[in-house]
DNA sequence: GCAAAACCGTACCGGCGGTACAGGAGAGCA
DNA sequence: TGCTCTCCTGTACCGCCGGTACGGTTTTGC
């Protein structure tokens, strides 16, 4: 029903931030219900446990990811023929879009996770694997098109290529928290457009 | 005393394994003790706290950390005289290094207390904040040494482009655990070595 | 042999994850 | 109007955990 989704919405909502400042062992559910001015009872009507309260937040968190790139990588699409001044721009946006968060990129629970494996279950780790998985599908069909088009300066395995999106863009979310320069994460992206650039810049063998 | 320094190591060895498997969250005082076959007064004879667990735990793994850049690099530099190679073959050693470890990376500290800031004081956060830093002017040196014989093919902050190790590496590891995958994270390195010879590949303009 | 270091044992506190179960308010429908 | 289903509230309870307090004991270095 309506209420019920609203507030599992906002249990999700509340957990989400803590967890992302806490991690998962680090937020109390006592703390949760307090915030949500929920009671016990009604947190566990809505989950089983913290091991369901996970999985909800980790599905949400990875579709709202996934809406973020289709956007992102489709406006660029719309506007760039070339698919590699395609992907370049989608990188343009991807880096501008995480500029203008005011606090930086708040992290991400695929990560998190990773961090805590052995507290879940193996769904968990799977959906989480799956997650990275799409990722890498999702930059290797980009990458695909570009070689189409384009002859590298050096061979790379599209995979490892693709991997290294979500590489830079999960290690400069680590950096940036580190080094608390939110400026970090989208200055990495930069970087490695730069060196996506230079890889398909005809050089002399050209 | 030698025998406390022991205990103590003991105690730090297994809280770093938990940790990285569960978080500080998802690690409880009771089963450290009860692995190191220590009493609970024990422990607390040895840490005030768990915050100063976690600090003892990051300084203790950030000097190991610098431990082995400064042994791959200096190796590096031992074989190559001229600083691109130098740098080129380091990261050929890490990649190799860390492609030897059976289990794959354990993961980083660094980044597992990146994702709890708000459990820990400051001064750790501040701890964490120098490693990144120092890793940073380690790579930054090394660039600077680069330039001043290369010209690159591409202008770079030279800031930005010594995090971009750090970067790779962190977000190799993520990649990696998330995808179960522990062979991810030492090919994701060699991307980036690919990178960087490219950046400093005489092109056209050359 | 003596003092300091390095523990052990025990008892206790409050918070937290989780369970159990009874009950109630409100919406939708017959 | 009454019935049912969803969506909770309230209360009581369990065991684990972080942390404190404190007295006692063994081990070590000198």
């Amino acid at each position: 029903m309506r209420k019920g989704e609203e507030t599992r919405t906002r249990i999700l909502d509340v957990a989400e931030a803590a967890v992302l400042q806490k991690g998962f062992g680090g937020t109390s559910i006592e703390e949760l219900i307090a915030e949500t001015g929920i009671t016990k009872s009604g947190f566990f009507y809505h989950f089983r446990d913290k091991n369901e309260l996970a999985k909800a937040l980790l599905n949400r968190y990875i579709e709202n990811d996934e809406r973020i790139y289709d956007e992102i990588f489709s406006r660029a699409r719309d506007l760039m023929d070339d698919p590699l001044q395609s992907f370049l721009l989608g990188l343009k946006l991807l880096s501008e879009l995480l500029s203008d968060l005011p606090n930086g990129h708040p992290g991400c629970l695929v990560a998190t996770i990773c961090y805590y494996e052995r507290l879940f279950d193996r769904e968990i780790q799977e959906i989480n694997r799956q997650a990275a998985l799409t990722w890498r599908r999702r930059f290797r069909g980009m990458f695909d098109e570009i070689f189409a088009v384009y002859t590298p300066r050096e061979q790379f395995d599209v995979d490892q290529l693709a991997d290294m999106v979500s590489t830079v863009i999960e290690g400069g979310i680590v950096l940036s928290k580190a080094l608390k320069e939110p400026q970090s994460l989208p200055g990495q992206i930069l970087v490695f457009r730069s060196f996506v650039k230079l890889l398909f810049q005809p050089g002399q063998h050209a």
